[in-house]
DNA sequence: CCATCTTTGTGCACGCGTTCACAAAGACAT
DNA sequence: ATGTCTTTGTGAACGCGTGCACAAAGATGG
């Protein structure tokens, strides 16, 4: 693999900062399409690139890991892919529970991305009777009486919830309770989860109203901008000064 | 605005830290859960704890917005959705296109939170000719020629993108040519756009891999535990030491 | 009108993350 | 073997975000 002895054990510790870790997997994915192409080896410059961040911050994060690279060449493309695969826990497989299978939860069953690396749909579960024994990608739907069984007989530590809001914090506990210590959380919903359990969510109409914050700023600016120089309307009438159109105090 | 003759101007002018404005949906919607259970005003305390963050947390956040909130007495439900409504934008209405209407695609469209705050589906938009007419979420799917049109003539500035990762970058490109200046990016896939342009980017696959990194650490904490007081094993016998399958230093 | 009690708004300190800039390491040519 | 050139790995400075802790503001009761 790498040439030299390397160095020393390196921070290796477990102090590896979570801004860090979550761009390990954009620099797997840049990766491993390197090595689809049969790239052997990378510069941090170039891998930053493809992974669109500022090189000294990779040459940092890969510094967490461990001295891995040799100067004046790069980085083994194929050790990195490994070393990364191992760090993020992506050498063992993970089996996977998506409960609440309507649109999206469909959506995620059939997703491909899910078995690509190391995840494994062990089970779909919904609350609906009606869509028991149906199969969804392949996967019949269980009901969720059979949830606590499930997780314990695949020894399922991450869930996946795509129910409705209202159900989502119950589907949680029973998680929870039932072993799970990971949950990837899509229903619009704060989840209380004990010490020791992870919860990511993700949050279509967040993104959006955050997107529509940046928007409206930009639109303001532009306004401005358009005081001095009128320019061609590009957007409907209806567009209104993103600002101006409430009365500066309100209602109260 | 608010009572006596506040101070200064505050740091009003637009210095609204992204982590601020990142968690002002979150509030938005606390704040509209208490709303429609007619609450009529709300502590820090409380609404930091219906929205799962720290109550200084909060309040520095409402701070950027201005003073509203009386001391000892707490917000005002109705008057902080509405203020935070008008500082994210919502109180306009923004229509959005989705390009690439897959599983996911489909999903999205027939997602309520959608509609709900602001967001309009304008247009679906699918590179299949075959999809052409067939409507999804009650809204007839367009041809990926017809997008630069469909963009103008509806003042579209924000877009989805739940193509493949292929077809991504080309999308994109598409769009913001077109006037889209904001994207939320479903596709796995760095998304390069010109100065001006904001991308949020919703990565499943991404999330998991955070969450198997975490996982592991876990399990390796609970194995270093177990040497001392071995407990009877929870999980299938295939699991293994999550670090311990490879040697502490490694091979090079 | 005054005292007390609640809750906001914020100054301050701290820690994490980012970025610059450069010395050290090694490849490669001569 | 020696010098040059490329690229890594990291020390140090900086800026942002977080959380504590408290003074000021105002409500409420006597």
């Amino acid at each position: 693999m790498a040439t030299g002895r390397t160095h020393r054990p390196a921070t290796r510790s477990r102090g590896i900062p979570e801004a860090t870790v979550a761009r390990l997997p954009l620099y797997l994915r840049a990766l491993t399409a390197l090595s689809e192409r049969s790239v052997p080896t990378v510069s941090s410059e170039e891998l930053a690139a493809a992974a669109g961040v500022n090189s000294a911050k990779l040459r940092k994060d890969f510094s967490y890991l461990g001295s891995y690279g040799t100067r004046g060449v790069g980085y083994d493309v194929e050790y990195l892919v490994y070393q990364i695969s191992r760090e993020l826990g992506l050498t063992q497989d993970w089996p996977v529970v998506i409960v609440g299978i309507g649109n999206l939860g469909a959506a995620l069953a059939n997703y491909g991305g899910f078995a690509s690396r190391g995840f494994r749909v062990a089970a779909l579960i919904d609350a609906d009777p009606g869509m028991a024994g149906k199969p969804v990608a392949g996967i019949p739907v269980q009901h969720t009486d059979e949830l606590e069984k499930i997780i314990q007989d695949n020894g399922v530590s991450i869930g996946v919830i795509a129910t409705p809001a209202g159900a989502a914090q119950q589907v949680c506990d029973r998680l929870v309770a039932a072993g799970v210590t990971s949950i990837l959380n899509f229903a619009p919903t704060v989840l209380n989860v004990p010490d020791g359990v992870d919860v990511r969510k993700v949050d279509l109409s967040i993104e959006l109203q955050i997107l529509a914050f940046h928007e409206q700023r930009k639109a303001g600016e532009e306004a401005a901008a358009e005081a001095a120089v009128p320019a061609a309307a590009r957007k409907a009438s209806t567009d209104q000064g993103p600002d101006g159109d409430v009365p500066a105090v309100m209602p109260a």
